[in-house]
DNA sequence: CGCGTTTGACCGGCGC
DNA sequence: GCGCCGGTCAAACGCG
């Protein structure tokens, strides 16, 4: 289904690049409720988010484990894994670089720039709220990612990536392109 | 009609 | 070996 698994292309952006371009890589249209120009995104703590040690924002590439002090429940980490076709046969386990953040967000849903489709949505032990799964769309990408409010704090959610996407973000170029257009206009004088 | 979501079933890993 | 649990599949469904 997917063999990407083995030799994938040179990612174009990091994953870790996403979070951080939030603020601005979105069309206004993408975006939820009427922002203020001077307070983007409100509802996101992006202070927190960015800060050094003090925010959640575990970044592991390979290594199994990821924010277990939160209420979310990662102790089982990436058995997930990939299956080939779920008859059994069970690809190891490549080291995919996978990070997790926490935003302060009434959205469980954050626009980071790609499409994400939801494969699927399970209840987690200890938690009121169940955790969804995305994949990104993209047919040559693999990144997945899940979705989950944190049970203590309802407020937060916590996004996991997992893979690096191997496609340029398609907002991120949409917005882009005119402003590259105009830079190339100009230079050319 | 194409694309995305929902949801129950299924599978493998793990702990007992 | 059994049951629990997390992760995934895929058919059915919804929506523009």
């Amino acid at each position: 289904m997917d063999g990407q698994e083995s030799n994938p292309p040179p990612p174009l952006l990091s994953p870790l690049n996403v979070p951080f371009l939030f603020p601005t890589s979105l069309p206004s249209s993408s975006l939820h409720p009427p922002l203020q120009t001077q307070n983007i995104l409100p509802d996101i703590d992006w202070v927190s988010l960015l800060s050094g040690h003090e925010n959640k924002l575990m970044i592991e590439s390979g290594s199994n484990n990821l924010m277990s002090e939160n209420g979310a429940d990662h102790h089982q980490d990436a058995k997930g894994a990939n299956m080939d076709k779920r008859k059994g046969s069970r690809i190891k386990k490549t080291s995919r670089p996978r990070f997790a953040f926490q935003t302060r967000s009434e959205d469980d849903i954050l626009d980071d720039g790609y499409r994400w489709r939801k494969y699927g949505q399970k209840a987690v032990k200890n938690s009121i709220h169940p955790r969804s799964y995305y994949r990104c769309t993209h047919h040559t990408c693999n990144v997945k990612k899940q979705v989950q409010r944190l049970s203590k704090d309802t407020s937060i959610v916590v996004t996991t990536y997992e893979g690096i996407h191997n496609h340029p973000c398609e907002k991120l170029m949409e917005t882009l392109t005119p402003l590259l257009r105009q830079m190339q206009f100009l230079s050319s004088f």
